[in-house]
RNA sequence: GGCGGCAUAGCCAAGUGGUAAGGCCAAGGUCUGCAAAACCUUUACCACCGGUUCGAAUCCGGUUGCCGCCUCCA
């Protein structure tokens, strides 16, 4: 079974065959670091390093790439607000971004390049669009040529007589055409810039991406992905920039995930009605808004609400008890019994359960009804009198090895203080003695300290709550 | 105006031709010294109207409502 995705280029699911058999090119738009990110934000950040895992989990060998924007007018005007410069809000910002998404389960990418680092490269770059006819210089700018690329368009299915633009061209307008773009801004009075061969100013947003993938990854890659709102200009700016440029292809396959909404609309930084990851992770548990987040289809809208959090928090708590009660059986667990071939090959009808959901365009939300379904299964497991340590140690192994896949941990047991291990030595004591007055003291106490306990018949187990 | 998406139980959410996965919440039950966890049971006229079909949530046409892109934006 091969892997499909949706394609936003052809608007079909396309069975995936990477450019060079077993590798695979992936970059993804990162953001632009003015602020703390938003759960906007950390949905691709969370969506693409599924994608990524699972590709790897596959057997492919990924190269992923995400830039960070780190020089551009949101930026220059946070500077002006802030009375900092540029450079010191971004690294801020950047180690923000990795402290957030970190927390959320993203692994690092291979590179994560920015604008002000790839200066040379992004004017090199400009400087053969113009050798080209594809750009021009205009009174220290410069623009791309937007209709000399007849494509334009083929990403958002957009005719390029239908943009609504007109209406949009400014007095003094330096551009040849309402469509063109900026690839090149000259500088304001006491703006941050670089020397080009147009005189001081700074890269327009879309050529970093076609510049940084180009020198990362190569002319033509296998994935680029990013938010929706992207599609149109930015990703279509960087197919015309990048295939005016080589030639070739720039990306195979293009993906594009939904928004996050509040009260059913799109949650952005210029809207106002944002939530940022750095506030969320301080109250909840971040593992529990990657769920959340993978619980709903990757290009699917997500309607996010505090109340919907914790509902989630339950759900997913229903999967780590599951898996922490076959860690508390592990260890009482060794006789043979007549089941196990059985139990073994309902575990692997499950992992291929799991792996059939995610081949079909990383349906995350199908992968965790597998997880569920697995819990079900571990819990029917937990019922039966004997239990074979082979068994549950597949379980525990599936479990680990498909959180693994979507980015999850299921929090390894922490060791008890020896306190608390004394206390729960004596409740079992008092059980023993039917002293069931000290036993309930005993539990109240703990619960006092989080600690709740479970009697079984195999034993006491406990869990922090 | 152009392009696109969405509408499934109290809530979240899968499902793209064969009489509706999963989870949360709720109620009842089993188990337990009591609990907890778990298990069992109960809960859907798939927005509306037509059409195609032996058969449609699923395809086609239309209607209504909501949203997005076309401008910085994940």
């Amino acid at each position: 079974m091969a892997i499909k995705l949706f394609n936003t280029l052809t608007r079909q699911k396309e069975e995936f065959t990477p450019l060079e058999e077993g590798k695979v090119k992936m970059y993804v738009c990162g953001p632009t670091v003015y602020n703390y990110i938003h759960i906007g934000n950390a949905r691709p950040a969370i969506v693409y390093d599924t994608v990524r895992r699972y590709l790897e989990y596959r057997g492919y060998e990924v190269k992923y790439v995400s830039n960070f924007t780190d020089v551009d007018d949101k930026l220059i005007r946070a500077a002006k607000e802030l009375g900092e410069d540029v450079p010191s809000i971004s690294k801020r910002f950047i180690e923000a971004y990795f402290e957030d998404v970190g927390a959320l389960g993203c692994k690092r990418a291979d590179t994560h390049p920015t604008v002000m680092e790839n200066m040379d490269i992004i004017i090199e770059f400009i400087t053969a669009l113009i050798e080209k006819g594809f750009a021009y210089e205009s009174e220290g700018d410069v623009y791309y040529r937007t209709r000399k690329f007849d494509e334009y368009g083929k990403l958002s299915h957009q005719s390029i007589d239908e943009l609504r633009v007109g209406a949009r061209i400014e007095v003094g307008e330096k551009k040849q055409d309402a469509l063109d773009f900026a690839l090149w801004k000259a500088a304001k009075d006491g703006e941050i810039s670089w020397n080009s061969p147009w005189g001081q100013g700074r890269p327009g947003w879309h050529i970093e991406c076609s510049a940084m993938v180009r020198k990362y990854l190569g002319d033509t890659i296998d994935i680029h992905a990013g938010g929706q709102d992207l599609t149109f200009p930015h990703h279509e700016n960087e197919i015309a920039q990048s295939e005016a440029l080589t030639g070739k292809m720039f990306a195979k396959y293009w993906m594009h995930n939904g928004y996050i909404n509040i009260d059913n609309e799109k949650m952005s930084k210029s809207l106002g009605n944002f939530v940022l990851v750095h506030d969320i992770i301080k109250k909840h548990d971040p593992q529990i808004l990657r769920f959340f987040m993978l619980s709903v289809h990757y290009r699917h809208p997500i309607n996010y609400s505090e109340d919907l959090l914790e509902d989630i928090k339950a759900a997913l708590d229903r999967i780590k008890t599951s898996y922490q009660n076959l860690q508390h059986r592990l260890e009482v667990s060794a006789g043979l019994t007549d089941s196990k071939q059985e139990w073994l090959e309902k575990i692997d009808k499950l992992h291929h359960d799991f792996i059939t959901a995610m081949d079909d365009d990383f349906n995350t939300a199908n992968a965790i009804s597998v997880l569920f379904e697995l819990s079900k299964q571990a819990n029917y497991y937990l019922m039966e009198k004997n239990t074979e340590k082979e068994v549950i140690e597949a379980f525990i192994k599936e479990f680990e090895g498909l959180f693994s896949v979507l980015g999850l941990s299921l929090e390894p047991e922490e060791l008890l203080d020896s306190d608390i291990e004394a206390l729960i030595q004596k409740r079992i004591q008092a059980r023993k003695d039917r002293n069931f007055q000290l036993s309930d003291e005993i539990r109240d106490q703990l619960k006092a300290m989080n600690i709740i306990l479970e009697d079984t018949p195999q034993g006491t187990r406990w869990k922090r709550g």
